[in-house]
DNA sequence: TATTGTATAATTGTATACAATTATACAAGC
DNA sequence: GCTTGTATAATTGTATACAATTATACAATA
């Protein structure tokens, strides 16, 4: 049997059930290509692999299935559909829009706590950019982003945005690995954080929409979109 | 044990598992009310129940926790979440966004013959609405969003759109049997088909967005919100 | 009474067993 | 050579067994 990650992980994250873990590490691995559209999820191998057995694997696929990255045909087995390019393209349209109500909202229910909090993630990213420091760029980018959409205080709007987010995530490292998209994210990101400021709902709005818009103009100019 | 339901339905569909049909017999449930917030699902209740193992039961839930219905504390259990007023409120917001997208998109692919099925379905609705037959009037306007949903032709446009229309189907009940609201509903799915017909794709997103503004305003007016 | 400790029961988490279905290999017949 | 039938293997679907955790009941103690 294959040296097994999961069981290690254990011992430092007693928290969650093997399912969840299962289900986090064939995300992980099918929204990076370890697995690629039309690979077979068998539950013995990938259980194997792992160390755990069909149980956990099967709940973990089921999951998957839901989420639309995952076919299951009865009977038969699942196969990996996972995010065609256009997928990516229409999720970041999406999101754009969505994040622009996230910013209205958030100017509805912004405490002046929220506010700094979201101007020192932006501080510390600009400090780390400077220091060429890319992985903690993507971090407090992520950070950024899931402040505002905590603060727009919607249970059903941050549980969209959470899914795109991982949808997302494997291009945003590719994105925010640019000196230049940084700075101008970090532009993009003050213009939010002022609008919220002046409690402008339609002013945050459009700089949100418009810093999704710039994201994806970036990843065009910059042809990051994933070979297929 | 109680007298079953899913496998006497198995005859007819024996195309799903098991899992699956619980899944959709727990969601429905929980959008109807019939299990209510802070309600406890166990595992062997349910199976007893639905005369099937936990097995089934299992997996159906670890769906439904992330769909965000139920929450499951690791060797507690599962408890349900259900959606609030608020996200009931929340969901309509973003489908409105999200609708309009989907106009939008729906105007660079829409084929003649979609636009005449939207057409057909329209003038069958306002025939049944005439007749006083709201089921059928609510059928025929799932079916319309369902083909605006496919004509956008973006997987996971259709995907979040689909998640939201069973979200929000028990309400849409009750907004679908009013007279007044279908007589309107129709004008403005008109409208819709109209700006798709004359390939005006900001014209379309309006329209789709009013639409379902209109649907939020007459269920305010008109107190349909769920009681909590 | 309130609290704590402990034994017991209930429940979940995981693994495994068995049934049902599907895939594969291969020989028989054309 | 190609199809078809059949036996075998592989895989999934479901149920169940057992372990681990949590809840409950109740007695002992302050």
């Amino acid at each position: 049997m294959a040296d097994n990650e999961l069981i290690k992980e254990d011992e430092k994250h007693p928290i969650y059930s093997l399912q969840t873990k299962v289900f986090e590490k064939l995300r992980e691995d099918i929204l990076n290509g370890v697995y690629k559209k039309g690979d077979e999820l068998r539950e013995k191998t990938i259980g194997e692999q792992l160390g755990v057995s069909r149980t956990p694997v099967r709940e973990a696929i089921r999951q998957l299935e839901l989420e639309g990255l995952v076919n299951i045909i009865p009977n038969k087995g699942a196969s990996v559909v996972g995010l065609s390019t256009k997928d990516l393209k229409d999720i970041y349209e999406m999101r754009a829009r969505l994040e622009g109500m996230c910013a209205r909202w958030a100017v509805k229910y912004a405490s002046e706590k929220d506010i700094e909090k979201l101007e020192e993630i932006v501080d510390l990213s600009e400090f780390h950019c400077m220091k060429e420091r890319y992985e903690k760029v993507l971090e407090l980018d992520n950070e950024f982003h899931e402040l505002l959409y905590n603060m727009a205080d919607s249970k059903m709007l941050y549980h969209v945005m959470a899914d795109f987010h991982h949808y997302l995530q494997v291009i945003r490292k590719k994105t925010l690995s640019s000196h230049e998209r940084v700075i101008n994210s970090s532009k993009e990101h003050r213009d939010i954080i002022n609008a919220i400021k002046n409690r402008d709902e339609e002013l945050a709005e459009n700089c949100a929409i418009l810093h999704i818009k710039n994201t994806i103009q970036n990843i065009e100019e910059h042809c990051l979109w994933p070979e297929e």
